[in-house]
DNA sequence: CTTGACCTTAGAGTGTAGTACGGGGTTTAT
DNA sequence: ATAAACCCCGTACTACACTCTAAGGTCAAG
């Protein structure tokens, strides 16, 4: 398969692949007598991983990291375990949090079921009702913040 | 709160909520007498939200349409659980895909586990494995396929 | 044996999302 | 009353991840 096929199947742009390969994300492939690159089928799905990552928001320099995960002269299989398992954690505090939007989401679907009060019918109220479960936003140390007399009163600009 | 404490309790830079609130995602916020912006607590909970949301691969247009999604004149209840569901739907496919990283992720250590083959401690030997059950991968059409002279230039991304 | 769709490279350009800088005014502590 | 630590605005700069352009070589079909 060569680079145009290659960026047709796995939906990105055919520059990208080339960008990709530059920047270490995708092996070298080898090339034909012309010096075009010439792709195994393995090259889709792994083009297509990188895409699916990106859109969970992991940058290149991580999706490179999660794609070298392997055992190589220097790195034992105690390793990869321990790499794979912090990546795994990613993974699941990204879960964490897409559950709490959508938990967000649909509690706000169903206040906003026609009749339902207008004032809720917008995510952030349902966010600050969720998140203070959720997305531990912490105290913000009110109570004993002495130093704050909110003394917004007449100054000239 | 004034700006800094807002960005010091959100885990952003200071600057990052004055672009944000230039860019709507976070409402002009009422001014002190010499001109300080003041904010209510809700903001840091708004400014998370905008975090995550970002960790999770949400451009800041898709974040703003989140953020944005209640009853306004022109848009019904009706209207805001449809873009909500859209919404839900995006977050289940963000989901999925999480699902089967976080799989191959664990049949990897699983596969490393001590002595196991070394060809396998590799995530994309999993992910080969992985995604064609997972990652709706087309057949490619075949091998067969001498004749392709079908013209798609372009993508949306 | 030409046409057009493919491929090559190096390098320049784009969009997104910040981040920093300069030159000033304000607030608080000593 | 002066310094430190805030804040204001506008503009400029950066990093990242592409995306395109230019100038040319390759390959299959007609």
């Amino acid at each position: 398969m060569n680079i145009g096929k290659l960026a047709k199947h796995s939906e990105v742009n055919l520059e990208t692949i080339r960008f990709y390969e530059r920047e270490g994300l995708l092996p070298k492939p080898p090339r034909s007598a012309a010096g075009y690159r010439v792709f195994p089928v393995e090259a889709v799905r792994q083009v297509r991983f990188i895409k699916h990552a990106k859109e969970l928001g992991f940058s290149l320099k991580e999706i490179k990291e999660l794609l070298t995960l392997r055992i190589d002269p220097g790195s034992t299989g105690a390793d990869v375990r321990k790499r794979a398992k912090a990546k795994i954690a990613d993974i699941d505090e990204k879960m964490k949090i897409l559950h709490s939007m959508k938990k967000a989401l649909t509690e706000l679907t169903a206040a906003c079921h026609g009749k339902g009060s207008i004032s809720k019918c917008s995510i952030l109220e349902t966010l600050t009702l969720i998140n203070r479960k959720i997305l531990s936003l912490p105290q913000l140390e009110g109570a004993h913040n002495k130093h704050r007399a909110e003394r917004t009163r007449d100054r000239r600009h």
